[in-house]
DNA sequence: TTGTAAGCGTTATCAA
DNA sequence: TTGATAACGCTTACAA
């Protein structure tokens, strides 16, 4: 409709509501110290001139942006990408703008995009990547984003770094809800897939694993066919961390013509989607996504929050109807 | 390593290398316009500082920001996924920062998001969704954007909006490729499952349908299997539009007891991972998303580009085995 | 080749 | 409850 081609500022809408600046400002950000005439004047003025801060004046001004960064392990995976989705809305719910930064699992990625983060014009950045990253190097550059102000958030704990925040998570939940499962239905000898037994999460599957045999496949679809073709054949039921993974493993016991029920530990559409469609043991990744964004709005304005701990649940579908 | 807990201005950077603000500037900016030796003084200082411009600063006052917008259909499927991944690497090559906007596959939502867009601070926005969004709001709303001074970029061609760029894609070779390929093996009776037959890459898929059926099923995974249930049953081979559709179809005619040669017209690290892995007729999103970037680069700069088009690939796999 | 100084649009401090 | 005014850090005429 309306369209001034260049865009009026707070000086604008100052003149035509026949105020000054500062209480075009106040208006916009305590409008509870403004008397509820000036009030609506100035907020018709702005609304005809469809008025909008500048937000870098705004941010030279506040020193705030307004933006976060999400550092995530590999966006076109499907787990990525619905807690990237997960992610932008509850940030855009906050009014908080999503800086995307795919790290395409590599260490040296990260610890570069880690050092250039504090310039790039950003509140607060959230590693979202479930790779080990506690590399020495990687520790440090998180340790000086966090020293020139950044927020941080990782979505499981990490480092030993002061002041960030991170997800908790009742990892080893997942898999003893879907050994528990699997159990209940008769099964002997079920193993464990999973990606690795080491790093954050994965030290965690572990605990869960009881009775279980843990296999450690890698996270891909190939290393995880790999691993199942050296599954001794008395096993009887697997338990795999995620999609790619447990798509490794159905493909790799189609191949010898074998079917085993599954139950993986992720979350997303596409599970529901494929055939058999995969029973799940997870935090739906709305869910992380959802609260990493609330441990970074607090970091960011002070506020406190009560720690919050995601329980895995279970789905099931017909890769193991239980 | 050092740390400086406030990070240094221009003027630190001066007065540490005996000069002022504007040749600090101008060796950042047009260092041919200095002498080698305040050069090399004023870079020192700068290192020893460890000092970066502050992106507001300098984009209060250059109106640019290296920053560009992509928004996007739906990040958790799969094709987006793997669009913003090439997107974002293409984007970091040029020094662009990208902003993440999930859409829903809402037209409302890519309206208001258009809206807010011109003052959040990019200097352009790419709008990756393949969804018929020529609706007149949106059309508005995007020439304000042009008109605001941002760069427009689109996957395939969507408004009569002067200036706004678009990836050429030879999309209707994609269902006649496949359909080559089928009708090579035999099959007598194709069936072309498209997600619209009215959008703009639905009505190019039309035209490679030769003398197959085309139905028109709705973009997701349930429509897809609906729209499979109802196939009469001399169809014997698939053209599917995209990965979720084609897994609906497997997925309904698995239930059924059936099973046909199928081709989806997506190229995505999942097609080579469902059981049995699909055949693909398509334009790797690799090179979209670097063609897009391509052109939102030299709409930035200026700069004329050649216009490159894009054409679809067969990729053979276990669900059609040619 | 270098420097002076005037903004860019906003918010924060003070005073009215 | 409001307003004048000074920053924020940078770029860019215009001068020297």
């Amino acid at each position: 409709m309306s369209k001034p081609s260049e865009s009026a500022t707070i000086l604008d809408v100052a003149r035509r509501a026949g105020v000054s600046r500062t209480t075009v400002s106040r208006v916009l950000n305590e409008p509870d110290r403004v008397s509820p005439d000036t009030l609506k004047r100035v907020q018709d003025a702005a609304e005809a001139l469809n008025y909008a801060p500048n937000s870098f004046a705004r941010g030279l001004r506040s020193g705030r942006t307004g933006v976060i960064a999400l550092l995530v392990g590999d966006i076109s995976q499907p787990f990525h990408g619905s807690l990237a989705q997960a992610v932008a809305a509850a940030a855009e719910e906050r009014g908080l703008g999503v800086m995307l930064y795919d790290l395409g699992h590599s260490t040296a990625r990260l610890e570069s995009v880690l050092r250039k983060l504090p310039r790039q014009g950003v509140d607060g950045l959230i590693i979202a990547t479930a790779d080990d990253i506690s590399t020495a190097a990687v520790a440090d550059a998180v340790a000086d984003a966090r020293a020139q102000g950044l927020a941080v958030v990782t979505g499981v704990e990490q480092f030993g770094v002061e002041g960030i925040a991170f997800v908790r998570t009742e990892h080893a939940e997942a898999p003893r809800l879907a050994l528990e499962k699997l159990a209940a239905a008769g099964a002997q000898r079920p193993a464990l897939l999973l990606g690795d037994k080491h790093g954050p999460i994965g030290r965690q599957l572990v605990l869960g694993a009881g009775e279980a045999t843990v296999i450690e496949a890698g996270y891909s679809f190939s290393r995880a066919a790999d691993a199942v073709h050296a599954l001794s054949p008395e096993h009887d039921a697997l338990v795999v961390t995620t999609i790619p993974m447990a798509l490794g493993a159905m493909s790799a016991l189609a191949a010898i013509g074998r079917q085993l029920p599954i139950i993986v530990c992720e979350e997303v559409p596409l599970a529901a989607h494929v055939t058999p469609a995969f029973s799940t043991a997870a935090v739906p990744p709305e869910e992380t996504g959802r609260e990493m964004v609330r441990l970074m709005a607090a970091l960011l304005d002070g506020t406190q929050v009560e720690p919050r701990v995601l329980r895995p649940v279970y789905t099931g579908r017909e890769s193991f109807p239980s």
